[in-house]
DNA sequence: AACTGTAACAACCGCAGATCG
DNA sequence: GCGATCTGCGGTTGTTACAGT
């Protein structure tokens, strides 16, 4: 879209020692370094990387660019209706979480459905409120008392209720796994057991939660991280739950929720191996999908052709899961 | 053609939590 | 225990393209 700064040096060599980090957009240069940089390491330490990238970047900004921007397995173009409806679904039940929103919806960012959100879909939705009455069109960012408000609450659905919908889907287009000889499109995150407290505490029987949007960032993990082992052994990997939200709540209540919640992802980094390498990374995302030797298999998994219509169905037909809080 | 308004998007900033030395 | 650092998130700003006048 926008072309890079023509004014900004391509190589910024201060006569100091100190390098002064480029701001402002990214070249192509840049971009390609980080890219091949990333593809060739892997995701680690972003300061690390800026500098052996021969990126007079801040970490920071190289995370920004890779995140947004980078990734292979962005999924980039125009949101389709159904996307555009479970976001606005969404923002009622989590407001302004734009990372949580983001993480239920695979391939997309946060940034990505920020803009999104506050280029478009508010306006839309502004317009339509002042056309309608419905109390599902407000643009406030706080998120709404779901329970008491926005969704009926239908007759309880068992929480199976993930993997009917993923797998009766007929456009669902990922690499099929076998497990014996059942059907299990996603071996690695079939957890039997999803610690929850709350309303529905205790242990239940879900064969995987991937309908609460968790599949990105199952897949992605922090935009990267799929961490099987840890999932199967000692079964506490846990997606992020769309958290209820009362309008009572406080925002202190939720950012500490969320920072949890952020944290356990922060974690699964430190508790293995801070810098681990794409090639882990390939491992085990390829492994997860049968698809083993090949960089970014993200590629492959054609994340936009979720069902996302069968999953907005679940999210408003099923409260119980909006009763979750993170561990 | 020139100007203006705005949509769309990229990137920065500030903050907070976790980790490390 | 404490400060430095890293990371991630949400808010905000800046830039470009494009449509309308």
């Amino acid at each position: 879209m926008r072309k890079p700064d023509p004014n900004m040096p391509k190589n910024n060599t201060s006569t100091t020692n100190k390098m002064k980090l480029r701001k402002g957009l990214w070249s192509p240069e840049e971009d390609e370094k980080l890219m091949k940089y990333m593809l060739t390491n892997g995701q680690g330490c972003w300061s690390d990387i800026a500098k052996n990238a021969g990126l007079q970047r801040c970490g920071k900004s190289c995370r920004l660019r890779w995140i947004n921007y980078l990734r292979p397995d962005l999924k980039r173009g125009a949101f389709s209706p159904q996307e555009e409806e479970l976001i606005i679904h969404l923002h009622s039940i989590l407001g302004n979480r734009w990372s949580q929103i983001a993480a239920r919806l695979p391939g997309r960012t946060d940034n990505e459905i920020k803009n999104f959100w506050n280029s478009t879909l508010k306006k839309r939705l502004k317009n339509n409120t002042s056309t309608s009455s419905s109390p599902n069109n407000s643009d406030s960012s706080e998120p709404r008392d779901v329970v008491g408000g926005i969704f009926p609450l239908h007759e309880h659905h068992a929480m199976t209720f993930c993997m009917d919908s993923i797998s009766s889907s007929p456009t669902i287009s990922m690499p099929p796994m076998v497990t014996g000889n059942q059907f299990d499109p996603f071996p690695l995150l079939n957890i039997n057991r999803y610690d929850i407290t709350g309303g529905a505490a205790g242990l239940l029987d879900v064969p995987t939660c991937l309908a609460q949007g968790g599949l990105g960032e199952a897949l992605y993990g922090d935009y990267g991280v799929l961490e099987p082992g840890k999932i199967a052994l000692e079964g506490d990997f846990s997606l992020p739950p769309l958290e209820s939200r009362s309008i009572e709540e406080s925002n202190t209540a939720i950012n500490s929720i969320d920072r949890k919640s952020n944290n356990n992802n922060h974690h699964h980094h430190h508790n293995n191996n801070t810098c681990f390498n794409n090639t882990d990374q390939s491992f085990k995302v390829g492994e997860a999908f049968g698809l083993e030797n090949h960089h970014w298999e993200g590629e492959n998994l054609r994340m936009g052709e979720w069902d996302l219509e069968g999953l907005m169905d679940n999210i408003s037909s099923f409260p119980n899961f909006l009763d979750f809080q993170v561990e």
